[in-house]
DNA sequence: CGCAGATTTGAATGCAATCAACACTGGTGG
DNA sequence: CCACCAGTGTTGATTGCATTCAAATCTGCG
């Protein structure tokens, strides 16, 4: 049930996402698998939906990495969030018509396409959907929040730890982080958009941070080496990623969950 | 129809707010104006919810000012947004049971609360007010987006500049601003925590922004006294505030011409 | 008046930006 | 097959915006 790997079908991966922050009900999960969905393979610095746009249908993430950007006055570009396989980061234009910034691909992905029509007949006669949702863009508003203190009051060095603990725990509650790796393919200069730091200030404290052996990166994974420490670095607490229990209990440090059943062993190979 | 002074009732204060975002049928004001609500009095620097309770009601605001915070680990404050008379800063804990963050009254506050499960029964009875609401915390993540951005990529000056565009938009917006006056009580303190800036720093980046002639303080009134320079030296452009046009449309007023059509990525190094 | 909170000013320090190269990688085309 | 190129990562030197520390007003208020 933990593992879900990089087979799951479309509507699989956005149940397990809902699932991961809501509890759906038998009927629920047969309506979401029964939404029409539209396939697109999208090349890697493309956007999905750009500022300005009013789009018809919601974009569901399926595989690769997504970024959330505002392009400012000077030139510059901050990324609001990441968004990773399961989620649908314009949810929100089913209340707001206008976009008001842009989605991108940070890696080559596949997406798909889900006409608002569709999710308004979901929400309109399942009510539960609805909930789950409205939760779903309260939670990402909620990952928002902890940006926000992270860069408002948050050295380079803790915001940096911080954003790969949540990385991490997100990935997981969806089944694509097994034994602390994951991919993140996320350059040095995104990071810094997303930190409001420079590239450069980014690359040194990457390197203090995997010298610490918090942090390793074999090519194209990143293996989390220290949970403990990276997580005190970073001052990270996941209550904000609103993850239900036996989506992310075994990392909720301070209130004391009991412990759970581990389904996923080990696997000595991963994905 | 656009002054609505201090003498509005609770109800009146809800109504014009969300009539402000959205359009609200006549069945739907008449909805609104029969909620339950109690009313409470909230003497400055006091608490309305703080982090980790899980209310069964939620604050709508009708006099006074309210800051969203969260404290870390070092001791430090982030306030992640201000939010005025009609706002219902707590809305999320209808589907978001366990608060991430506490409200605090910045100033000495009038406060109404509305029971969730009036709140739930109006949604089930009137689908336009779920969607309503719904849009409310959606723009709510709108302007956390746009804090975002202001934070991670501009300066002191465009940041403050920034905020008080912003302040003195939303205040028009449900009549609590007249010829460009408007009494914000915040402290430079607070705007500090808010900004990620120190004290000190907001203390002089505020005298030049006086010393420029964009803004004036009259004791407990500010004055906006540059509308034009104030917007261009914050970088700011409403649009992400998703007011209706008859709210806010007289301020579309550099947008309208430089309409937002950006192609392709912000290639980090444009120089 | 006396006090606490808020604002203001000055001086020194520091974190991160900027500027400028250079190294490494994978992909492309001659 | 190799030269070339663009994107990415790395390093050093310098600059600057904002912080920190400290203390002096200013303000409202009991």
């Amino acid at each position: 049930m933990n593992s879900l790997p990089a087979t799951a079908t479309e509507h699989e991966r956005l149940i397990r996402k809902l699932a991961s922050i809501a509890v759906l009900t038998a009927a629920e999960r047969d309506a979401l698998a029964g939404l029409p969905l539209r396939l697109r393979s999208i090349p890697e610095n493309t956007d999905l939906v750009h500022e300005g746009e009013t789009p018809s249908e919601c974009c569901l993430i399926v595989e690769g990495f997504v970024g959330r950007y505002k392009l400012l006055g000077q030139g510059q570009r901050q990324i609001m969030s990441f968004h990773i396989p399961g989620d649908i980061p314009d949810l929100h234009t089913l209340q707001i018509r206008v976009m008001d910034h842009s989605l991108g691909a940070l890696a080559p992905c596949r997406v798909a396409y889900i006409p608002h029509a569709a999710l308004t007949d979901l929400v309109r006669t399942h009510p539960g959907l609805c909930t789950a949702l409205w939760r779903d863009t309260l939670v990402d508003a909620a990952i928002l929040r902890e940006w926000l203190a992270n860069i408002g009051r948050r050295n380079a060095h803790q915001r940096l730890a911080h954003l790969y603990c949540e990385i991490y725990m997100r990935l997981h509650a969806v089944g694509l982080a097994e034994g602390r790796r994951f991919v993140f393919p996320v350059t040095q200069a995104e990071l810094g958009d997303a930190q409001g730091l420079s590239t450069v200030h980014i690359n040194r404290v990457l390197q203090d941070i995997r010298r610490d052996g918090l942090i390793a990166s074999d090519g194209t994974e990143t293996v989390i080496s220290d949970w403990l420490r990276l997580q005190a670095a970073g001052d990270f607490e996941p209550e904000y990623l609103h993850l239900r229990p036996d989506a992310g209990a075994e990392f909720h440090t301070r209130s004391a969950i009991s412990a759970r059943v581990v389904v996923g062993r080990a696997s000595p190979t991963l994905t």
